[in-house]
DNA sequence: CTGAAAGCGCTAACAC
DNA sequence: GTGTTAGCGCTTTCAG
């Protein structure tokens, strides 16, 4: 059974004084108005009394749970826990808890879980789960709670939201590689009803066409979900098309590790065969060979940034309708010049380790190569 | 600015009723008492009026706030999310909702957040940034807060917890070495704060001394935290004592990280000259070469039965005091046979790949060998 | 400067 | 079965 708290009702009490004057005297914008004698006395009381307010009753009264929520498809992805770090570094020190739900890439699940928030009475709504049409966070907006999307962002929406740089990250990817000589490349796109996954697909085709290549379109897989799994499938049937592809731009790091595994499994090595790059730089990736080509995205930042966004829409203080962070290109192990000689097949010539065109077609899967080293037991 | 919401008494004005006549109507325990006409009837509008209990004001008089806390050290940390999603298993189905915080391993910070936590009313927390002897937890059980420890316990005390099972973890890593043929062993140890750190080098000790090992203490390098700095750190301290020590069991997979790192600094490699192994099982491990050998723990599970405990506590129903659930070993790469032979110097034969005894000391850095592989471009 | 009184939205005796 | 009343702990007019 649970030891009864102290009210400002005991305090009042125990200073011979009346709850309103207490409560006056233990808020500090109303201390002012309090004497001295008075605000010192009750202070000593408090503190000595153990007292704590109540912030249900406070909520209830004012209006303003001290509390926002922080809406995940899920905390076990590593790129998520630095977002919720960093939305915290700002809402915490003002006085703010933040609840937590995992969506699971539900939107039935995010529904539910955006009404038990609703019932909770947050201040406010932090939502890195985003869908480009997410009924969920039309119904915030709806309730008037105020809300940013981080990561990413709803389509035709007034929504304010912090997201990274999708396109000019996949520029820098595409440049990286066109550089390195590669003039086939493939894209492994995320889902299409992420913003993410959308604007990294509308990247690369545009970045293909900008080089003079129209052909792209040919060589996009779509992954359903950010998986390892959905990587893998999407590079085998990248692989089955038996087109000349020589570098694989996917959407995120976990599908491109999908993707290198599938190399792998069909007798294909990254980067001796295929180059393949990823999205996010995840911790831990430069540990894993060949260490993943990637951009990187600053997680934290985008969730402090987020999160004093919301401090000045809470607080009905004018806000950015959207920031957009800058990535920059993390270039490793999992990308190098194209196997023989870099093609090209009426693209203008490139600067960089361009080699003369080599005219034959060539299926990706013809040479035999040095398989993953990790797992042999000395 | 919010639209209000509406409030059991908007739908008792519509509905012709009292308000808490409809209260009884939405209560699924008070239903009963009530005529099956109203419960439709009000049941309809309140759909209609998109009502949602406060949760604030339900929580203010029955002095339930159907919120949990959740205090880990870092969500950061790879090992906590799978732990948080296990408690959420449980707890979200039954209507509760999580507040989840950080604690930085720094204990005024965690008394700072369970105060915030105990201010916004919280039915019961779940703990798992809890130190040997923890003020904050003895703060909650103070005030008769149910509390569970998951992952770390606290030592003379009652608060119940789910921990693993640290001597059986380490047990079972000493036997795998020992079958390897090691004889010199050392071990990086946790913090001594924490039930982990201290319980695993509380068992490497004594799994030493019943293999007739009497000098354990001085191949023991203490961790002042479960980062990889510190791993580098005692890694080098260890050899820097210039023992001939062929195996290191680190306190956790992140200090056995920093070790593989530091042997590599020192043109040591792992398992080729020292091997060594983790604890925990991180996501992503066996990817890193050379893939550690570890001690698989279940968070999810020890998070769902942490939660599971608390319910019951909630409940005021009788609690197990303590659960330990089960680790197995997961044999990897960082483990092999030691360079030359296996040394025996008095210990009785052992059955496994024990090789005749070579008597000589042999410093550990003696032998060259290949670095890490992970890096080379192609 | 301090006190009195009302009420946030809900539940729980207690009436009828 | 349903209405009445009181009150959870707090803030906020309104008086004085």
């Amino acid at each position: 059974m649970r030891k009864k708290r102290t009210t400002l009702k005991d305090i009042a009490e125990a200073a011979g004084l009346h709850v309103s004057t207490v409560s006056r005297a233990l808020d500090p914008n109303m201390r002012q108005f309090i004497s001295d004698e008075v605000v010192n006395r009750v202070v000593a009381i408090a503190r000595q009394m153990d007292y704590r307010p109540n912030r249900m009753a406070h909520g209830l009264r004012t209006n303003r749970s001290m509390t926002t929520g922080i809406v995940l498809p899920d905390i076990s992805n590593v790129i998520f826990p630095p977002i919720v770090r960093g939305v915290e570094s700002v809402l915490e020190p003002r006085g703010y808890a933040s609840l937590i739900v995992n969506t699971d890439n539900s939107e039935r699940r995010k529904e539910r879980l955006v009404d038990m928030l609703l019932a909770r009475g947050v201040d406010g709504v932090i939502h890195a789960a985003a869908s480009l049409d997410d009924r969920a966070a039309l119904e915030l907006e709806k309730h008037g709670v105020p809300l940013v999307t981080v990561n990413r962002s709803v389509e035709n929406s007034s929504i304010p939201y912090v997201v990274n740089d999708e396109a000019d990250g996949i520029e820098q990817l595409m440049a990286h590689v066109h550089g390195l000589g590669h003039r086939v490349i493939a894209h492994i796109a995320g889902p299409q009803g992420t913003s993410t996954g959308y604007h990294r697909l509308l990247a690369f085709g545009e970045s293909s066409e900008r080089r003079g290549d129209l052909g792209w379109r040919n060589r996009v897989a779509y992954a359903g979900a950010f998986t390892h799994e959905e990587g893998r499938r999407c590079m085998s049937e990248l692989i089955a098309r038996d087109l000349p592809v020589t570098a694989v731009i996917a959407a995120n790091d976990t599908l491109a590790l999908g993707a290198i595994e599938a190399l792998r499994a069909h007798d294909l090595s990254c980067p001796g065969d295929v180059s393949v790059t990823g999205f996010n730089d995840m911790p831990f990736l430069e540990l894993i060979p060949p260490a993943l080509t990637t951009v990187r995205i600053e997680q934290f930042a985008a969730g402090a940034a987020a999160a004093e966004m919301l401090l000045k829409l809470m607080a009905d203080e004018p806000a950015d309708t959207g920031v957009v962070l800058p990535v920059r290109l993390v270039a490793r192990a999992s990308t190098a010049a194209p196997p023989d000689q870099a093609r090209s097949a009426g693209e203008e010539p490139q600067p960089v380790a361009a080699e003369p065109a080599d005219a034959g077609e060539r299926a990706p899967a013809q040479r035999r190569s040095r398989r993953g080293s990790s797992s042999s037991r000395a």
